[in-house]
DNA sequence: CTAATTAGCGTACCTCATACGCTAAACTGA
DNA sequence: TCAGTTTAGCGTATGAGGTACGCTAATTAG
């Protein structure tokens, strides 16, 4: 699987010669389905709507893209694909923040997109180019060599399991702990039901969860490297 | 979806009375559902296959469970029922600490329940017993109140980004970076190649990424409680 | 005993992914 | 130009998976 994974990612490109020229294209086909995905979900892009989209047979497709777990490996990468949309910044603390709203943008646009994030993957090449250029602007304003990986991995993964409630806007959370409207519920969990108190402090808190904890994660970065001198 | 998902974490339980006594029940087909989701993944976890192990006919299982969809859900919130498996601590900071290796725990024992936690999803008892549990324990141990839950989801979703590459083994980082195996990716991503020299630093310090990233946000929680007096 | 109630489940249907093999369109070399 | 080669397009068939429907069976309430 990993194998696998890793030709279809990092392997030639078609190469052109004989035979019939193709109409349909592996780019094609994978910008295609995120379409597809972004529009209607991951669960509607399959082999058949994806075909009638692209106006072609089904096992067409099949000739450009193994199969349909493959095609969603490529739909992920190549979200990566191209310059990262980044601004300059003069300290790598605003270059970390900067990549922590990008990630939390990234999974808001394509929310598919988290669920492949978190399952058995290798690196693509859209990525490793994003996280290539990440550490190159790092260590130009300042951010030791050595930590440049470590620091946007870090940084990463906290924006890929904190980024699910921002998902499908601010009722998210609301939803989230719709329990705490039963009395009962707030007798069982006295320390949740805090939450449903008007006015209450943690509530507020939660408004910006997001941003908080990438705050506190980039404080803690800063200090390590106080530490270290 | 979401309040489905409600209705069907929260709502009654059984109700016994008239009419025909049941051999199947939803804990023993969910639990049984684990069991096939831990040994064998989560996409062996079919109503057929698991009817079989649970000797009933496929459809039986619809009288416990509303769909495939919904069962998932239950599994997911099943792991969290009982009690909350942490040892006490004196300072809040070893609290978190364990939550968040506990959550890794829970991960790497059944990694199907990552795709879970990462979907749309509202919480469950369970979880919010853990939750609750774990407020309680910080504030317990002179955590502000109003910080107990900011605190437990933000360690939370940095384990839960965070874990991915922990599952499978130690296999899993070097399979991700496959690619600097090639002399060509090594002149495209000249930063990340540093990863491929020997004795890397870098690559010292990502055998531990996990931990070290946990420290760094706890690191920050403990600036900002500082800073707050 | 009869009616009401609820569990078990066989059958049928629908959606999907995809293996196989044929056809079509190009290029290559004589 | 024509025969051979190569590769794309795709129709058909298969099998897996989820589940609506409705019948049957077991048990309790009156």
């Amino acid at each position: 699987m990993g194998t696998t994974d890793y030709d279809l990612l990092w392997g030639e490109a078609t190469r052109a010669g004989r035979g019939r020229p193709s109409g349909l294209s592996r780019e094609r086909i994978v910008a295609e389905a995120v379409a597809i995905a972004d529009a209607e979900g991951l669960h509607k892009v399959s082999m058949k709507h994806l075909a009638e989209r692209l106006g072609s047979g089904v096992m067409s497709l099949y000739r450009h893209v193994p199969g349909k777990d493959e095609l969603v490996v490529l739909m992920y990468d190549s979200l990566m694909t191209g310059p990262l949309p980044l601004p300059e910044a003069d300290h790598w603390r605003d270059v970390l923040r900067h990549w922590g709203f990008g990630v939390r943008d990234l999974f808001i646009a394509h929310p598919w997109a988290l669920t492949v994030a978190t399952s058995e993957r290798s690196m693509g090449p859209g990525e490793a180019g994003w996280v290539d250029t990440m550490i190159g602007r790092l260590t130009a304003v300042g951010l030791p060599a050595e930590l440049g990986l470590i620091a946007v991995l870090t940084v990463d993964c906290y924006a890929l399991g904190a980024v699910r409630p921002e998902i499908g806007g601010a009722e998210g959370d609301t939803d989230f702990f719709q329990f705490l409207a039963d009395p009962a519920a707030r007798t069982r969990f006295p320390n949740l039901a805090r939450l449903a108190e008007p006015g209450s402090a943690t509530k507020t808190a939660m408004k910006d969860h997001y941003e908080f904890g990438l705050e506190r994660l980039l404080d803690g970065l800063e200090r390590f490297i106080e530490s270290q001198h």
